[in-house]
DNA sequence: GTATCCTACAACCATATGGTTGTAGATCTC
DNA sequence: GAGATCTACAACCATATGGTTGTAGGATAC
């Protein structure tokens, strides 16, 4: 499971999708233009039904989405979800950096007074 | 393993590593100050072995270091680290989007134009 | 010294993941 | 109509993952 919770958010399910190559690769491709699954699936290695899995993963992290076109289905890569995405993830690291600033003396000492400040806000969650 | 191959990339590494709210949390809180892996361990309702294994994979992804101090290991984020994984996410994002201003008619949806104004002001940190 | 604490590591379990093959349903082509 | 193609989905397998407990070693405290 994801680890601290029942119920995947959508951070999880996108860094997830995005962290395996085939499925950035797949990305790449649809952000381009649309393909049929069996038209991604004859771009790797592996059979059409696995590509098939890794486009349902994308999906449902709202990385691609799909849409019927007589009898096959096309990928169509969500820009704005990957520029949603990096803000995410820009937004993040902002806040994990503002955090540094804030306490950027504690960083200069190696280890002063660790133990006791962990101690109280350590518990929080 | 991964998918396409048989060793990791440090994207894949890093993605992994943080597609989990717990790991995340993990290095939120060793920016704002070091803590032991006991310490962290207090934080989660979890056994203290499971997020000795969170920071060994927020290790092998260069997210976090330790060193030890005494008997107990202090686990540091590495800003940098968490600096570049933005960066190269901005950079994905940027590829991607370039190829899509190439091709840009191919989107014919309802939002052409919004990428370009947010490619400018976008990646900025 | 002994006891205690922190850590590393191995063994184990349940489930998720990434892959396979096979089958069945739509849809196009003929 | 028949056949071919594209897709969805189920069943299955091997391995990875996230969690557990237990054991052993180092460092501190007494």
């Amino acid at each position: 499971m994801a680890a601290a919770d029942n119920e995947h958010g959508q951070f999880d399910l996108v860094l997830h999708a995005l962290a395996d190559p085939t499925r950035r690769d797949i990305v790449r491709l649809v952000l381009r233009e649309e393909h049929s699954v069996s038209n991604l699936a004859r771009c790797y290695p592996m059979s059409f039904a696995a590509v098939q899995k890794h486009v349902a993963i994308l999906e449902r992290a709202a990385l691609v989405t799909k849409h019927k076109h007589g009898r096959q289905r096309l990928v169509r890569g969500r820009i704005e979800a990957v520029r949603e995405v990096a803000r995410m993830f820009d937004q993040l690291e902002t806040t994990w950096r503002d955090r540094l600033d804030r306490f950027g003396d504690v960083l200069a000492a190696p280890d002063t007074n660790i133990q006791k400040s962990t101690t109280k806000q350590g518990a929080k969650r």
